[in-house]
DNA sequence: CCTGGAGTTGTCCTA
DNA sequence: TTAGGACAACTCCAG
């Protein structure tokens, strides 16, 4: 008779290493290892296309490791989490945390189920460098402003020794699994949309463990000022690895930083360390502004005039706006599953400000088509475009894609993406509404037939944009 | 409680 | 050509 087996829920959490909650419940006895596709009551946050891809991919990954001894299920965790425990004469649970507010409510009411008849419940912490609770300010409440957030952490210093771990190798209980038990989710789209998804990204752990020594070999030396160009190599891409949990984001700062101090680049380790902190903050934003995925954190925002036009969304989300560098990061989230971030910005400026769509429908085209949807990051980015957000851009900060592609030479990245344009020079392809005929001609380039003309003008759109601004603060103080 | 300083990522116009 | 200031006030935060 082997001992009582444990349960290792995992969640957000696919990898082995650097999992407190597979540690504990491996140094208790035997595990038997569930997932659970809950996201049935999550709407309008079920997940997406992409993310779906993604889940499957990295299931199988982790599936592996676990000699195919993944349990995989579908359903309400409320109910089949007590089933499995009866079932299995199981007493002890484990998992790590989430923080989306439909599911940090939902754990709650399942450890209290769970406690009541009996059972020990732990939680633990794997993917956050400090918990929204544990970086406050001193009075108690959540920062709104980065920097000091960001600032208060690093005093604090970041607790990297209760994550990060050698890998578990628990014992697992037999069990007698169907092989189809992945397909059986019906995660991957009959649309073999996503066939070039394989080209940039490997679900896994192990995927995740290559992407950041490719980074710390490569990418990190010049990250500063590189991070700008989305035509370098030099950002880490380990954002969906991040968001499934298939590496601590602990690993990777710990290692950024030794590294930088290896080799005396401590300025680029830093601002990349700044990035992974602001992760955090959106986390923290999204855990004590849990109406944050839905309304605007300004509530002075909320009679913004938007200007609701489903041409005009349509051609934002299919490439097809007139502007190059926005065509091409909108054609990258489709055809890879992933923008560079600062063609992210862009494309949002332009959604929000020069095409005045509500950031609610850019929020939900990217929830769908990134690899990396994540919902702290998702939406508080967003509210960060729109100028609603906590610490946001000013609203008169209105990104003009045509002086960013020439600041951060973009024309390659163009001509990856957009090849009707790709026998444009650098001078013309930024802008090629205004090439002379004779180059369009050359490079094979016939406005509105196979590549559109603006579909709006940057100035008039850009002064419709502040006005409406105008208006609404007029409103405001009326 | 008061106060001063500061706040991710930009653009445009003018002198 | 280039550098500097305007753009908008407002809220946040720490001392």
């Amino acid at each position: 008779m082997t001992a009582q087996p444990s349960l290792m829920w995992f969640r957000q959490d696919l990898r082995l290493r650097d999992n407190p909650a597979l540690t504990a419940a491996a140094t208790s006895g035997p595990i038997l290892p569930v997932y659970i596709l809950d996201d049935t009551n999550s709407a309008p946050w079920q997940l997406g296309a992409a993310s779906r891809w993604w889940l499957h991919h990295s299931l199988s990954a982790l599936d592996k490791q676990l000699e195919n001894r993944l349990m995989v299920l579908q359903g309400d965790p409320l109910e089949i989490i007590p089933a499995l425990a009866a079932k299995f004469g199981i007493r002890k649970i484990f998992w790590n945390r989430c923080y989306e507010p439909w599911r940090s409510k939902r754990d709650i009411r399942l450890k209290r189920a769970l406690k009541e008849t009996g059972l020990s419940v732990t939680s633990s912490n794997a993917s956050l460098l400090v918990e929204p609770w544990l970086n406050l300010k001193d009075d108690g409440t959540p920062y709104k402003v980065f920097t000091p957030f960001y600032r208060r952490a690093m005093s604090k210093g970041i607790d990297l020794a209760s994550v990060l771990s050698a890998a578990s190798n628990p014992k697992l209980i037999p069990a007698d699994l169907p092989a189809d038990k992945l397909d059986a989710l019906g995660l991957l789209s009959e649309v073999n949309w996503h066939s070039s998804f394989f080209e940039s990204f490997t679900p896994g752990e192990a995927g995740a463990d290559k992407k950041l020594a490719c980074f710390l070999e490569n990418g990190i030396s010049n990250y500063k000022q590189g991070r700008d160009f989305p035509g370098l190599e030099s950002v880490s891409r380990l954002s969906p690895h991040i968001h499934f949990g298939e590496i601590a984001p602990h690993r990777i700062y710990k290692e950024s930083l030794e590294l930088g101090e290896l080799r005396g680049i401590e300025s680029e380790s830093d601002h990349f360390g700044r990035e992974l902190i602001w992760r955090e903050f959106s986390y923290s934003l999204l855990h004590y502004f849990p109406s944050l995925t839905e309304s605007n954190m300004n509530r002075s925002f909320d009679g913004f005039p938007w200007q609701r036009d489903e041409p005009l969304l349509r051609a934002w989300q299919t490439g097809q706006t007139g502007y190059p560098l926005v065509d091409a990061g909108m054609r990258q989230l489709w055809q890879t599953g992933y923008m560079h971030n600062r063609v992210r910005m862009v494309v949002g400026s332009f959604l929000v400000k020069n095409l005045l769509q509500d950031w609610r429908e850019g929020a939900r085209w990217f929830w769908d088509c990134l690899l990396d949807a994540d919902l702290a990051n998702n939406t508080a980015s967003w509210q960060w475009v729109a100028g609603c957000g906590a610490d946001a851009a000013p609203y008169f900060r209105i990104f003009n894609p045509i002086s960013q592609s020439e600041k951060f030479k973009t024309a390659r990245y163009i001509r990856q993406f957009v090849p009707e344009l790709a026998q444009l020079d650098d001078k013309h392809i930024y802008e090629p509404d205004v090439a002379p005929e004779s180059k369009l001609t050359a490079a094979g380039v016939k406005l509105d037939e196979n590549y559109p003309k603006p579909i709006v003008g940057l100035k008039t759109s850009r002064e419709k944009a502040l006005g409406a601004y105008q208006q609404l603060k007029a409103r405001n103080r009326a």
